[in-house]
RNA sequence: GUGCCAGUAGCUCAAUGGCAGAGCAUCGCACUGUGGAUGCGAGGGUUGUGGGUUCGAGCCCCAUCUGGCACCCCA
């Protein structure tokens, strides 16, 4: 029978990617307790018309998986978090006390082409401020990013926080005579800057309807690396930030704008700091969001950060994540018939004991067994053969120091646990 | 959805259009009651798939799939 290929874009977590997987999800949930914030989970499923007002045509139209289900209704497999988020909160709005502090790391598709960092299938950290709209509120939010960034050991040499605010943006545009119908091109056109050549980028703005003179005063609005001294809003934010202890990875950037419609004041993403991939991370403000899917207006900061390229990074930097799935704590030997029934019924009682015990399931060589325990990385091999069924009792090996002992069956738990106790509780 | 590049053993890669190979990994043996090492050996392939050209295709041509890169977009 010929291989049935897996879905393009999805990965196959073999156990190493998978204690990755956990380990990056232990990091998440320990930074994300520290400041208070609580874990949930929205459906994979949604309506298709849940995005449709608020996330962006490209999104809604190119990249979500949408099918029909046997009731007619048009449902995606959720392309984003943030709106089930808002859809969930809206429908308590009255009832949740605030402020509201969530986050939340599952599956989200998107039906894209497939590239180094970026999959059809991956996992996102989500995490989320509601109730709140203070610029200290946005500043806790970017020193939960760091906290990360820290947790797995990514200085500030390594990546960076780069942060705008749409308000003060378009304020600033608004001042070199955008009108406010050109303000989603001039974003756009933002957002390009660093993408185009300056002669496209130019041609661009043309075609996009802007005057030459305009488009100069943009460059100098957009090289104006001093500009958030002129805000109130974002004094604020790097002031909180300094308390905060984060200052050392943020950045005022004012080319970052972000894609989604959503975002209403300060944005931001993470960059590694050689531009080799693509954003780590995106997030801003988004204080109308709620109200827009039909509930009470709760304005609400947080971001979002997908784990195929924060893998990436991670690997680049040389982090190495510790298996979250350790080994079984004692591998149980049987080396001849007559001990393979004791075997059973040591392992178990064990296990009883709260030992994670593996049975050799054949009796077999001892060499090849003591092998296999040395390569799962298990630490102690209980032996049993006939020589101790009649002595009753078994040999415990210790595989890190290659010391035997001879333990009466009749006292081996407490012994075993004993011993465990002794190897070195990091090694575990 | 567009353009470009690449696909040979589980992995990394060889092979002028002329017998499909190596290293690593796996398994076995040396070693049937003591692991990591060493040595020897074995298994593993419709050369991504389907067509075409040719006496003959891993190699050339077309299509397709998958991956990578640039767009697009974004985590």
């Amino acid at each position: 029978m010929p291989a049935i290929p897996a879905v393009k874009g999805t990965r196959d977590f073999y156990p190493e990617a998978m204690a990755l997987r956990n380990w990056l999800y232990e990091k998440v949930r320990l930074v994300s307790r520290a400041f208070g914030y609580t874990e949930y989970e929205a459906p994979y499923l949604e309506r298709l018309e849940l995005y449709a007002a608020k996330a962006g045509e490209e999104l809604v139209q190119e990249q979500a998986y949408v099918f029909k289900d046997r009731g007619g209704d048009l449902i995606a497999l959720r392309p984003e978090l943030t709106l089930s988020l808002a859809r969930m909160i809206a429908a308590r709005s009255r009832a949740l006390p605030r402020p509201i502090r969530w986050w939340s790391f599952g599956p989200i598709w998107r039906y894209e082409r497939p590239q180094k960092g970026r999959s059809r299938e991956f996992f996102q950290w989500n995490i989320d401020l509601l109730g709140v709209e203070s610029p200290e509120a946005d500043a806790e939010i970017a020193a939960v990013a760091v906290a990360l960034f820290r947790a797995v050991g990514l200085g500030p040499d390594k990546i960076r926080l780069l942060v705008n605010n749409r308000r003060v943006a378009e304020a600033r545009y608004a001042s070199i005579g955008i009108g406010p119908g050109q303000m989603p091109s001039a974003l756009r056109l933002v957002d390009r800057r660093d993408k185009l050549s300056e002669a496209d980028w130019r041609a661009y703005g043309v075609e996009l309807g802007f005057s030459e003179p305009t488009l100069e005063g943009l460059v100098e609005v957009l090289t104006d690396r001093d500009a958030w001294k002129a805000s109130d809003e974002l004094r604020a934010f790097f002031e909180a930030a300094s308390d905060l202890g984060v200052s050392e990875y943020l950045d005022f950037e004012p080319l970052i704008v972000r894609g989604l419609d959503y975002y209403t004041g300060t944005v931001f993403e993470a960059r590694d700091i050689d531009g080799r991939f693509r954003a780590i991370l995106g997030g801003g403000r988004y204080d109308n969001l709620v109200a827009d899917v039909g509930g009470d207006r709760i304005p609400g900061v947080g971001f979002a950060m997908g784990d195929v390229t924060f893998g990436l990074l991670l690997e680049q930097a040389g982090v190495e994540p510790k298996r979250m799935d350790p080994p079984a704590q004692v591998l149980v030997c049987p080396i001849d018939e007559p001990a393979s029934r004791e075997a059973l019924r040591t392992a178990s009682r064990l296990r009883a004991a709260g030992v994670q015990v593996e049975w050799y399931p054949l009796p077999d060589r001892l060499p090849r067994q003591l092998k296999y325990a040395d390569r799962q990385g298990i630490p102690l091999a209980v032996i049993l053969g006939s020589r101790e069924i009649e002595a009753g009792s078994a040999a415990v090996k210790d595989l890190r120091t290659g010391q035997q002992t001879q333990v009466p069956l009749a006292e081996i738990e407490g012994r075993l646990i004993e011993q465990l106790e002794r190897l070195d509780p990091a090694s575990c």
